[in-house]
DNA sequence: CCCTTCCGTTTAGTATATTATACAAAAATA
DNA sequence: TATTTTTGTATAATATACTAAACGGAAGGG
């Protein structure tokens, strides 16, 4: 996914062309600059909120309808270049696949448990769903004051509002796949 | 309606205190600056969209959530501070009410045909739809190649992407009520 | 009490967003 | 063809977003 003023930039281009418009028509419109304007569409720069806003309105659409992407492009993760975040001293690796992303309000992450590693998280904020399916392994977790015990490719889902801890009591790897959905 | 900036100051200053977190730990989450932080929260700067951006994903809240504004608050039109904008040489008069805002895609203006005032309205983009209410007066319209007459109190809905004239073929004054809505 | 830590705020320096102006090529007009 | 407009682009000047650092006050902790 791009960076959101190149999705703007992008954006405002094919909405001008579209519509046939000039720099000058939109500057006229909008009341930026054709400067700013030109830049903006070759993503040379990141336009203040103010900005993009004034864009909008000028040209009657929403603001959203300038950051979206198009969602028929392909992200590709390579498993190489995944930031992994190390917790309980080497026994939880966390492997971050796909960053929040304010667009979707999803995040997901692959989890690795080595033998008797534990993951204790803190609650998180009202509304969040957290999706588990095990894909390796044997996993334990507890939700508040249960305890649940999943095979391979089981699936568990809870309200991430309250502590839970992931427990890998096997003597063997247990690899999870996490997603996160933010509420709003 | 405050400006989009200030939206965003309030908008986030109201997530952090929810969420009980200081300026250091908000600026340790989304990577922008505590002084940045402080300022976008005071309305004192006008963020650019990437550390909008920052914001957002460090939070895990939308883009809108930021930009949102409580619609409960109320916006007050003052008569006589309503811009107008003369057609037809005078014969008619827009008044725009409430300017085109991103957030609920919609703009709202009264207009006033004068004794045999016209008003031709190129065609607007594809989806745009446009809500005609007739608050005083006799009014005829040409849509396309139809003609309707509506009294006082009559309306008429029609879709903006197509050639439409508006006629006062009285000699009295001709109000209207527009509701303009543009697609996405 | 002093010392530390954490909080929001301020400030000074820098990076850069934005504008106004100028430019060259293309399109239109005559 | 010569002239004028219109197009997207480039540049220089200015306004301002952003960071890092320091500040003063409040809240523990010994």
């Amino acid at each position: 996914m791009d960076a959101i003023h190149i999705r703007i930039g992008h954006n405002l281009q094919r909405v001008r062309k579209q519509r046939q418009l000039s720099l000058d028509k939109v500057a006229d419109l909008t009341g930026v600059s054709k400067g700013m304007l030109h830049q903006i569409e070759r993503g040379d720069t990141q336009p203040t909120v103010t900005t993009v806003w004034k864009i909008a309105t000028g040209l009657h659409i929403s603001f959203s309808a300038l950051i979206k992407y198009d969602e028929s492009t392909i992200a590709i993760v390579n498993p190489k270049e995944v930031p992994d975040i190390t917790e309980d001293n080497g026994n939880c690796l966390v492997y971050l696949l796909f960053p929040f992303n304010p667009q979707t309000q999803i995040e997901i992450f692959t989890i690795v448990l080595k033998p008797k590693g534990n993951y204790v998280s803190t609650p998180h904020n009202e509304g969040v769903q957290e999706y588990i399916t095990v894909v390796k392994g044997e996993f334990k977790i507890r939700v508040r004051d249960d305890e649940y015990t999943l095979p391979t490719g089981g699936a568990i889902q809870f309200e991430g509002n309250v502590t839970h801890k992931y427990m890998n009591d096997t003597d063997e790897d247990v690899t999870l796949q996490v997603v996160m959905h933010y509420p709003e």
